[in-house]
This record gives C-alpha cells, sequence and structure tokens, in this order.
DNA sequence: GTCTATAATTCGATAGAC
DNA sequence: GTCTATCGAATTATAGAC
C-alpha cells in the first residue's frame, strides 16, 4: 500500500510545470502557449516537460483537469437555485484559471473543445437532472449559454460593458434567467 | 472620377484571397491559419498575398470586415423585438462565416478582440439605444452575454444540447430573456 | 534526474527574375 | 502582376552526456 503512495519524491517539479502550464495556456491560447515559455516560467528545462508529459497535447491535457465544483442545489429553496449558481460562476471563475485555458483552447483546438463538451455533459447535466422539470438536456443547454456567454464576454473578449458591471448586478440580472432556464417553461414569462 | 473608380483590373484576385482568408481564419482561429493554405485555397501564389495585404494581420483585419446588420427595431411591436432579435442572430450566423472568424481569432489575438469591442460598442450599443430605458450600456453587456454565449456554444464548441435545439424552440427560449435584457427591470421577472 | 545540443519542421516575410 | 527561391526565426521533439 504504502509503496503505491508514497512520499513523492520530486513530484513537485510536475506540478510546478502543471501550474506554470495552466497559467500559459490560460493566458495565450494553446497555440501560442509554448513549452519554452512554460518551462522559463516552471524555472526549469523545456526538456524535462517533455520528459514528464510527453508532448504538448498530454501536457495540455494534464493541466486542463477541471471540476465545476457545482454545489449540491436540491437543499437550496427553489427560487434562490438561478443566483446561487450565477454567483457560484463569478467565484468559480474568479478563482481558477482553468477553465480559462481550457475555454481558450477549446475554440481553436478540437481536443479541447471535445473535453470542454464531456465536462458540461458529465458535470452540469446531472446537477440540472436533480431540479429540474422536463428536458433536462435542453435546460443545461440554455444554461450553458447564458454561463458560458457570460465568461467569454466578461473574461475573454472584456466587453467594457460586461466588465463594468458591479458582481451583484449581475447576479441580479442573469439569476432569474437561470432560474428560469432551469425550472420554467418557455414563452411562459412576465418582465414587469 | 472614373479613374478613381475604374473597372477594377485584377481585383478579383484580391477578393478571392479575402474570401478564403475568411474561411481558413473561421475553420482554424488566427494561428493555426496560415498565409500559405489561404493562398492555396485562392489558387494563387503565397507572396501574393503579402503584396496585396502586406502582412498577415492586415489581411485578417481585411478579411474580418464585418456588419451585424441589425435590423431596426423601432418599428417592431415592443413586445416582439426578443423574438426578432434572436431570430436575426440564428439567421446572420448561419450566412456568413465572418462572426465566426472574428469570435475565433478574437479569443486568442489581441487586435482581433479590439475588432469585437469596437464592433459591439458601434452597432449593438446605438441599436438598443433606440427602444431601451434606463442604463443602455448594461442592457447592450447583457444582450452580448446571451447572444454571443449562443454562439459560442452552438457554432464554436457544438455542445450537443445547443447544436441539437431547434431554431424555433431556441428563438422561444431566448427571445423573452433578450426582451427582459432590453426592455425589463432586474429581478422583476416571473417564470411560470 | 537534469540539461546541452541539435534535428526536423514550419512559418512569416523579402528579394528579385520574368 | 505573378511566381521562384530563400532567409531568419521560432517551434516541437529527440538523443545523449553528465
Amino acid at each position: 500500500m504504502v509503496s503505491t503512495d508514497r512520499p513523492r519524491r520530486s513530484d513537485a517539479t510536475k506540478e510546478a510545470i502543471r501550474a506554470a502550464a495552466r497559467e500559459r495556456f490560460a493566458a495565450d491560447g494553446y497555440e501560442r502557449a509554448t513549452i519554452r515559455a512554460i518551462a522559463a516560467d516552471a524555472g526549469i528545462d523545456p526538456a524535462m516537460v517533455m520528459r514528464y508529459f510527453g508532448n504538448k497535447e498530454k501536457l495540455f491535457a494534464a493541466a486542463a483537469e477541471f471540476d465545476l465544483r457545482l454545489p449540491d442545489l436540491t437543499d437550496v429553496p427553489v427560487d434562490e437555485i438561478g443566483a446561487r449558481l450565477a454567483r457560484h460562476v463569478l467565484d468559480r471563475w474568479d478563482g481558477d484559471e482553468t477553465l480559462m485555458a481550457l475555454l481558450r483552447a477549446a475554440v481553436t483546438n478540437q481536443a479541447a473543445a471535445e473535453r470542454m463538451r464531456e465536462i458540461f455533459a458529465a458535470q452540469l447535466g446531472p446537477a440540472v437532472l436533480a431540479i429540474a422539470p422536463g428536458d433536462v438536456s435542453t435546460r443545461a443547454g440554455l444554461v450553458a449559454t447564458q454561463v458560458l456567454g457570460l465568461v467569454l464576454t466578461r473574461y475573454v473578449l472584456r466587453l467594457p460593458p460586461v466588465v463594468a458591471m458591479d458582481r451583484d448586478v449581475l447576479v441580479t440580472w442573469l439569476g432569474p434567467i437561470l432560474q428560469h432556464y432551469l425550472t420554467g417553461e418557455p414563452k411562459h414569462i412576465k418582465s414587469v
């Protein structure tokens, strides 16, 4: 038992590489992030990156390991689920650059796009299933459009009006919308 | 007068390059789209591309010339504006790959992102101004999050649930949301 | 384990013949 | 106007010394 899980020799290096890779992929996207730059950030030789991860694609796969960490929404009052979800997305994005790396890369890299699809299918789908009536797939898809649209415009494209919006203002606007996508019916919406 | 606007000698070549560039930038993004490939698609020599457009950045700028062609929404019944806008977005995106090129490139290329910001500021802003009360900037920003989120998930990431959704179903769901962003008040929304 | 040296490509861009 | 030839730089990836 202990032998398979022993004190770790210098996997610290491996973790340092992964951290540096996350930053570079997030900042520059898949193609512009170079192994050389990642190695330099990690303070080691580029050859080490190849030794530990084989090639660039595998390095990205290791760096883009990601968990949405969706909160358990089943015990949240029904009419607060949307706001809770909106707040979680903003928190999650501010605290972890992995999703930014994944999104940036997914736009031009096929493997990254596939991973993105997997993550949303495996993590958002079940979460919606627990609380939503009717067509779960459609509801999960609609939530994805609004959530990723927010992330894209605020963190990637940095559209000024979206960047300028206060966190709480965003939650106030988007909460009811996500709520509607999760539990409402199409067309049956009243805006006053 | 005629001399400045004469029959055009072989600007057909120039237009062929621009068309090929649009396709490549849309399919591969800025970095992966190569001048060599674009030239091959256009059936001419790579050196011609440089001669006509100077460098890769200027070529992209020429290929990403884009007009949202937002319809005049002032004469549309107020409660139909959202649906009309949703339908227009789907139409516009299906018929022109320029916006796809712009979006794909904007995610990893600074100049493309800046152009994206300009387009939304110059075209969406005024359109919203004509019909929306209160904080126009916020409303335009919210509309951008949902519209670009739809485009990202449906055309770029190709999330299965979003791809599977019928055009009319999407309009039915998104119409009221865009309507709400344009004319409603935060929190004052009722989903039944 | 870590790094040096370099192979093998690929790309943007230029010079110049025709 | 069009194309050939090529430069110079940058990249991933490998081989092998220490």
